[in-house]
DNA sequence: CGACAAGCGGACCGTCCGGTCACGTTAGAC
DNA sequence: GTCTAACGTGACCGGACGGTCCGCTTGTCG
């Protein structure tokens, strides 16, 4: 009746687990055999489960994608949209500070899977959304879109990244300078034109 | 008399030009076979001339290190200290789109060599005197530090780098991004501190 | 020109990677 | 208990990497 056997999904569980920590961890160059060994499994029982690395990759990172994309739903019906807005850089950002894998993900460093693109385009439309609701309420300069917020997003944390290991917390320095020059009121002059769509 | 043979001086030169080349266009992975070929020599004579591929590479990237150096020093003693440091700073970003070695040794990601990890310590000596020369005449916010501005040297390049193939002068518009929350009017709250030293 | 050291090159080494496969093992239906 | 399809395994493959080494070539000096 089952669709697997028990202890096939015992060690698919076990793999999931390895691997987000592998890739949290270590990044996306986390070796297979590391993974497996995490696992306490051989390193074929990878490739029984996942067709490749990149689809194992997806499955993590993917689900916290996801995760990510449900809280952004969340943010964008909250009634004040620049602490919303706020909210959600600051969570993504901590998120890439203690998942190097998604880390590069963000950063279009490792892209792969198609479920990645997707996901990454749907937060790519949740931002915008976010970022519109915020300037419709004047509290986020005009002259910024939602593109720019998503490349923000990886951008404050690798300001930070070269000191991570040393001052994990510093990222939040370069995104409180950050929303500072994002406010209505820093806008000196217009900014540079983004260039071809 | 001469102290190397003339062809050797001639394919170390090579060399160079080709390992310039290399890693500007491919980055710090550019294999030493690689930049063996673009310089039409066998991979042997790559290390007859540089013991490791880290002393070539610090080699290059010394170089052009040591470029910007003087450039920031000069810059040092300009009359306005604010126009100067945007300046050294949009040079210092432009470096970083036409050289992915140098981006990478600038973001920290390729440490290695002495030679580098050295010529970084005087980068930051010569951005933490144009920093307080800035803030001296009022024309950039006190709570930033010299440390702030290297790390952002790297972080505005890399969040435009996602879209660098397509919009290489996209990180002009996060440049002006940062200088607008960098500028002494944007301060609206105090930036959260650096933490441990 | 002759001789010799300096220089050159590419086969080779050890190591690591993602991925494959033939085989032994085992869960679970009957 | 028996049978079998599903499963687990680790030796193995091909390819890439940085680095070594020794036999051949070539510049240079007397």
């Amino acid at each position: 009746m089952s669709e697997q056997r028990s202890d096939a999904r015992r060690n698919r569980q076990r793999l999931v687990s390895a691997a987000a920590e592998a890739f949290a961890t270590v990044g996306t160059e986390a070796s297979v055999a590391d993974i497996a060994e995490r696992a306490g499994v051989g390193k074929g029982t990878v490739f029984r489960h996942f067709a490749s690395k990149d689809e194992l990759l997806g499955t993590i990172v993917g689900d916290v994608l996801d995760t990510l994309l449900r809280r952004g739903e969340d943010l964008t019906t909250a009634p004040d949209a620049a602490a919303a807005l706020e909210a959600f850089m600051s969570e993504t950002i901590e998120l890439q500070a203690h998942d190097r894998a998604f880390c590069e993900v963000v950063a279009g460093t490792a892209v792969g899977d198609r479920r990645i693109r997707e996901s990454i385009a749907a937060l790519e439309d949740v931002v915008a959304r976010l970022t519109a609701r915020a300037q419709s309420q004047g509290a986020l300069r005009p002259d910024v879109t939602g593109d720019d917020i998503v490349l923000l997003l990886s951008g404050i944390y690798q300001t930070a990244a070269p000191l991570s290991a040393t001052r994990p917390e510093l990222w939040r320095r370069y995104l409180a300078l950050a929303l500072d020059g994002l406010q209505t009121s820093a806008a000196r002059t217009a900014l540079p034109a983004a260039g071809a769509p």
